[in-house]
DNA sequence: CGGCGGCTTGAGGTTGGTCAAGGCATGTGG
DNA sequence: CCACATGCCTTGACCAACCTCAAGCCGCCG
């Protein structure tokens, strides 16, 4: 038993969610075996692959090993709006899964690697370890400011600055999962999915990015896009890495009453 | 000091906060007893006092008992982007205080009386009550929901289609806190504020409110608005008050191993 | 009574969506 | 190995939607 544990956790240990919640708070092994027991079952989704369909009951989750996908919702008028993009270690089905019917649908972008998990063993994990579900809460309204800041991108910023601040934020959680160099990476989105995402049309996608690139501030080939000019564009896009950072949750050291 | 804990439960059992996490969860004595030693600092904040100020770090977060603040962002150009409306049984200082420095600002649209709890008192209480953090995470979880739900109003909906959204959301969830009758609610933001908020500029919320009148489909007295026919409305802005929904917590009644 | 904030309405101009056509790369099947 | 199909990028023309600016109005509060 000792030894399937330490095998779990073992195994478990590089998982993005793990290293995503052991920056927030530490956990210690017995956290960590119980969230190894909950990472067994591993499935495969292949691109183009719905994982959620919005209006079905859902309960299970998926754990993100590996891949990306998109997070939206079809409105009668044919339109999509991308709400998020989902990366390792995110979490698919959450909020989803907390409401009788799915409130949006999950499609992979890619072949992806996933981890299932029932919820009611997620919620049992929950209750049972107070370190877990509060790391979770931290990682929630982290969830919550990153949508935010899509709020005031698609509301308030004009078209290029949306498409600057996107770019960065784009480096940015890309390079907290390793999955980006210092100054590149390769744009998981086609130029329409960029505009379903900061609410803009395919063409103008195109010619906003055409700009970036005629300013020196953006280089692309194929899908590899490079940041020529960080600080111009983080100083047109508005954009402060603070809302994506790690925030430590800070125990006060205090006994609780 | 039984009798302390008592009382203490007993004056914060109708609190919006605890009605709300009582919703998704069964919480026990003991975790009322502490919420309820947390929720002692009683303060008020009148009209248009600043609550959070962008940029400056916060280590204490403030419940909501009654009134309505605003949570936003200022950009260069000068535009403001409402990012929330916070109402009673909300926490302001959530998701901001979970950072170094807060990312958006709260000003109160009203006289408002709020608890005030230290940030390490608060984390403190979820580590040390696992309810309390897993009732938590999935509050968190709705207001996730919310915030994605802005997304697609601000990203792909019509004018139109955007404000009818936001008018059954606001009778929505001001019904959920009892500030609301059965078709019709106090308005507690200005049409320019309506324009931050949902994205458009002040004369064209005009023009739109204008033109629901028109159709029938509202009534406005001063500040008072007034859901004419809902279904129409519901139709109009693609509306499922699902992601509003009370979303209980259902353990497994397995034990946890 | 005077000032102010917010509502209402109008005119004009720009932005960005829509539609459409063409080009280029990739992949597939004969 | 080539022919073809498909998906995506690119560019252009047109036009409607919505912003901006501005002026007038109303009700409230000092």
């Amino acid at each position: 038993m000792a030894i399937v544990r330490k095998l779990a956790a073992g195994s478990i240990s590089g998982h993005p969610l793990i290293s995503k919640l052991n920056q927030s708070i530490a956990l210690d092994d017995a956290d960590l075996a119980a969230l190894g027991a909950l990472l067994q079952r591993k499935v495969v989704a292949h691109k183009a692959k719905d994982i959620i369909v919005e209006g079905y009951e859902y309960r299970v989750l998926h754990v993100v090993e590996s891949g990306f996908a998109i997070r939206y919702k079809l409105l009668h008028s044919g339109k999509r709006q991308i709400v998020n993009i989902v990366m390792p270690g995110d979490i698919i089905g959450f909020p989803a899964c907390f409401y009788e019917h799915a409130v949006f649908s999950v499609t992979a972008i890619g072949d992806m690697s996933l981890h299932r998990v029932p919820l009611d063993d997620f919620t049992d994990l929950c209750l049972a370890r107070a370190n877990v579900s509060t790391a979770l809460l931290w990682f929630a309204a982290r969830e919550a400011a990153i949508y935010a800041e899509h709020i005031i991108d698609a509301g308030r910023r004009e078209p290029l600055e949306r498409l600057a601040h996107f770019l960065l934020e784009m480096l940015t959680r890309l390079q907290a999962v390793g999955s980006a160099s210092e100054t590149s990476f390769v744009m998981p989105l086609s130029q329409e999915g960029i505009g379903d995402l900061i609410g803009l049309s395919g063409p103008h996608v195109n010619r906003m990015l055409a700009e970036l690139k005629r300013e020196g501030l953006i280089a692309m080939d194929g899908h590899e896009v490079t940041i020529l000019d960080r600080a111009a564009l983080q100083i047109l896009g508005e954009f402060r890495p603070a809302y994506l950072a790690r925030t430590p949750v800070r125990p006060s050291g205090r006994r609780p009453a």
